[in-house]
DNA sequence: ACGCCCTTGTGAACACGCGCACAAAGTGGG
DNA sequence: CCCACTTTGTGCGCGTGTTCACAAGGGCGT
């Protein structure tokens, strides 16, 4: 009937859950848009490749919001998780290192989407400075701790060399950024209550290629083209 | 009764050291190319940000290659990781969608330097056919199946928007592909035996929002080190 | 109003991974 | 040759996460 008044809920949300909500959301969001009203746990569950009752034990955390016999109401639970994971307000981000992989962010659609919000561009290299890249123009680095304040920029994004990672990131804590996400190949040090996402391409091709090899050792009868490594 | 131990030598490496070998990997090389020969567990697990036990388990899951009172020899152990996460071996990728983000993997510099071969770039849009890019020239996405069996592509990369992913996914698994990288957020549908590994950069984002969330939701004062998640 | 059937929410067993702490093994100095 | 010191390898308890299985809750048809 009436919507519950957003109250505080138990805080500790398991992280494994935390990392399986946007995907649970992503799904509710498509179920949505083709006018779905409710889902039952095995539904959506089997749309996100998890186990149904990991499912429920997960929307369990941010409170009971199914119908026993029906389900649960789509639009309801893609608030209730929007709000769990702090996606119903917006959040700055500063990208750091437009070559390759920062341009390609910056034009990436999918950021504004779901409120995040691309407050500045920057970069060292004095020959892309200046440059516009999705709208946005290309600022200097040293303009870094101006920028986090002006635009309250709470995530940093680096993409620059692995030599300049730490040093950006150094700058970015010091300026009060407690987020960072980093596509450099290394491991950054930063102080407690800083939280580091990575993502590395590198890494994940080197589990792979592991997968793979273990897959051709011995056990051929699976590999239809007698293809191994080339 | 007898469990399914058909090999001597033990493969039943744990999934989470495997993920973290790439990482001991390359804190490795580092330390080869400034031409250091030993090195203790103590000294590689903080450069690389992790349990010193940690790491002595991690590595004697492949034997037991270090020598006590001293630590490991550097070379030796470069050459073990790489071995078992078959990097001794070159694999060829392919990548499907050359847009934004599939131009920036072509232009990546890192993958080649680990065994890791760019075989093809392939896109639907005409309007990018016949581009070259990173020196090679982007062939049409009906070419798939030849590609995969002429250039012996073991890791297929999705770099298409999400709606296409999963048929991209298919036919590289009907051609044979049985390792996946994808970058589009779907959640892809493969058969037994195939490994998908996904990165999905809203997700990442979406959890540094939930954390930075709670760092705001009114316990900033009572952590005044914050011993929140680092 | 009643009972059937569907779905949720969760207790409990299990699997996995982490990190402490320590014995064993090896080094180097005296 | 012995002893003090360093570092590895691992047994063990602990915490987290996953899965099964099922009782309780709720809708809906009759
Ligand atoms: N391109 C990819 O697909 C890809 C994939 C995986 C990882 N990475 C990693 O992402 C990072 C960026 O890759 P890329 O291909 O975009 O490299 P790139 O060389 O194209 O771009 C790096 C950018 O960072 C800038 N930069 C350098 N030092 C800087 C500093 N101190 N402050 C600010 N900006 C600085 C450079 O001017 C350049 O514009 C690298 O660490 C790379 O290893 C890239
Ligand atoms: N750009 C980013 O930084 C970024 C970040 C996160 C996720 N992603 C995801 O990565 C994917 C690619 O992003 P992008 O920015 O490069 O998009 P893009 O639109 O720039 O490029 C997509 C490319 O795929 C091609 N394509 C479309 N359908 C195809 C098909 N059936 N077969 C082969 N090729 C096809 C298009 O022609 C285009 O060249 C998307 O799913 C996006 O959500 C991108």
């Amino acid at each position: 009937m009436t919507p519950p008044e957003p109250r505080p809920r138990d805080r500790g949300i398991p992280e494994a859950t935390v990392a399986r909500l946007p995907v649970y959301l992503r799904a509710l969001q498509a179920l949505d848009d083709r006018g779905i009203l409710t889902v039952s746990s095995e539904h959506l569950a089997e749309t996100t490749g998890v186990n149904s009752a990991k499912l429920r034990k997960d929307l369990s955390h941010l409170g009971s919001y199914g119908t026993r016999g029906v389900g649960y109401e789509v639009e309801y639970l893609i608030y209730q998780i929007s709000r769990e994971l702090g996606l119903t307000q917006d959040w700055s981000v500063a990208i750091v290192g437009v070559g390759n992989l920062g341009r390609a962010l910056a034009n990436y659609g999918g950021f504004g989407t779901r409120g995040f919000r691309i407050a500045a561009l920057l970069d060292a290299d004095t020959a892309v400075l200046g440059d516009t890249v999705a709208g946005l123009p290309v600022g200097h680095i040293d303009t870094l701790e101006d920028v986090v304040r002006k635009e309250k920029v709470s995530i940093g994004v680096i993409a620059t060399p692995a030599a300049a990672a730490q040093e950006v990131c150094d700058r970015f804590v010091e300026a009060g950024v407690t987020s960072v996400l980093n596509f450099a190949p290394v491991v950054l040090n930063v102080p407690p209550g800083v939280d580091v996402r990575k993502v590395d391409l590198s890494i994940e091709l080197q589990i792979l290629a592991f997968h793979e090899q273990r897959k051709a050792d011995g056990y051929a009868g699976l590999d239809p083209f007698g293809k191994g490594p080339a």
